[in-house]
DNA sequence: AATCAATGTTAAGGGAATGTTAAATCCTTA
DNA sequence: TAAGGATTTAACATTCCCTTAACATTGATT
């Protein structure tokens, strides 16, 4: 379930918000003020932000406007928390590379539908067979990567040995998982032509991308 | 069924256009400012959205510029509610990116057979059969494509499986997909015939259009 | 540090998928 | 039913991906 941080000098408000999203299985991460957020969001890479606009030290402007600067948290969404009567566009909430905003005072059930629609639309985005991870991007439907704005024609085991690890960052992949997943489970073929594969990937993207675990196997990292 | 969405200041006309919609089993969406209704619009992506001109805060030009700088909603059509006498070609409305203007006060039928036009007009206009593709035209119901300003008749096969290609500039269709939708799934024709059509096509209007993406499929790409 | 198994790297051969052409069959229309 | 194009099949050519093999390097274990 997707993961949202909320960030607000309020402990009421976290609590609030923090109730009525676990209720609906959202997994939440509360910071307090802007540096603790951006900290926080470091570690969780959420796929949403909720930002307090007023916050005492740095406020939700300012934290957007750095956040945006990290290369991991260029695609969770951004939603303010503001005021009801303040002008957000005038404010520069969108030019921060904000998303969205929710006005105060908070009605759990507008939050809550104004979140999943956010949600559903990024997740939309993504899911039609569309990976973002970083500066690559892997598409599915097209038979394309891009990697950093340029198309990337890849042959199909290494597509699909490519497809296979990105789609758990992180996860290491055994070679048994690998040959079951790309070659299907009856073909028998060398080890080394994983090895090959894997080769032939690191040199169109770069070695960064997959890892290798001795012993165990490969995992995507980006 | 087609989702409007409607945002204006007065509770009356909200409730007064959402009744009269509603029966007509259009599924709406109700907004009482701009800001608000940029939020609810990038949530529902609407078919259609209805704008009041004037409205304290963001205006209907104001929020209209705003919504069409949202790629997702590009698409949607646009309707302003004015006043009788306001000469909306002067106030700017088109230039924002409207597509009509409805006048106050309003009639329900005559906000009803508006609507139903500008619907019907989005739908034929997207559906009619006319796909521009760069130098290439297909016209589904003449059945003829259009190659830099030349006219050609491709055969039913031909015509159809590149219609389907060209449907999801892109996308790769397998095989499978392509039998399902030109054939049929009940047909069993050899694998090899789809690639002689694929040749015929090619050389009709060119080699670069269709793209074989080896053991996967074919895409189209202009 | 030495060893050795696991992985990196490279190039080449084989083979499956597709390209290509022509002929055979099918279908429509006069 | 004959003619003509449309569609499919068949047969051969070609391409490009996959795999393998052979050697190099790494890194864990002792």
């Amino acid at each position: 379930m997707a993961k949202i941080l909320i960030v607000d000098d309020e402990p009421d408000i976290l609590e609030l918000i923090r109730y009525n999203l676990e209720k609906e299985g959202y997994k939440v991460f509360l910071a307090s003020n802007g540096l603790d957020g951006i900290a926080k969001a470091k570690e969780v890479i959420p796929d949403l932000i909720i930002l307090d606009l007023m916050m005492p030290g740095m406020d939700g402007i300012e934290a957007c406007t750095e956040l945006r600067k990290i290369p991991d948290l260029q695609n969770p969404l951004i939603a303010f928390l503001t005021a009801r009567n303040e002008d957000f566009a005038q404010i520069g909430g969108f030019e921060a590379g904000a998303d969205d905003f929710i006005n105060k005072p908070i009605k759990p059930k507008v939050l809550l539908s104004r979140i999943k629609g956010l949600l559903r639309r990024k997740f939309s985005e993504t899911e039609n067979g569309l990976l973002v991870l970083g500066e690559l991007s892997i598409d599915k439907e097209k038979y394309i990567i891009i990697h950093r704005n340029v198309e990337i024609n890849l042959p199909r085991k290494e597509f699909e040995l490519l497809a296979l690890l990105s789609s758990k960052p992180g996860k290491v992949f055994s070679r048994d998982e690998i040959l079951n997943n790309v070659w299907g489970g009856d073909v028998v073929v060398g080890d080394r032509t994983i090895d090959v594969h894997v080769r032939k990937i690191r040199e169109k993207i770069g070695d960064h991308y997959i890892k290798t675990i001795k012993g165990v196997g490969y995992k995507f990292e980006f």
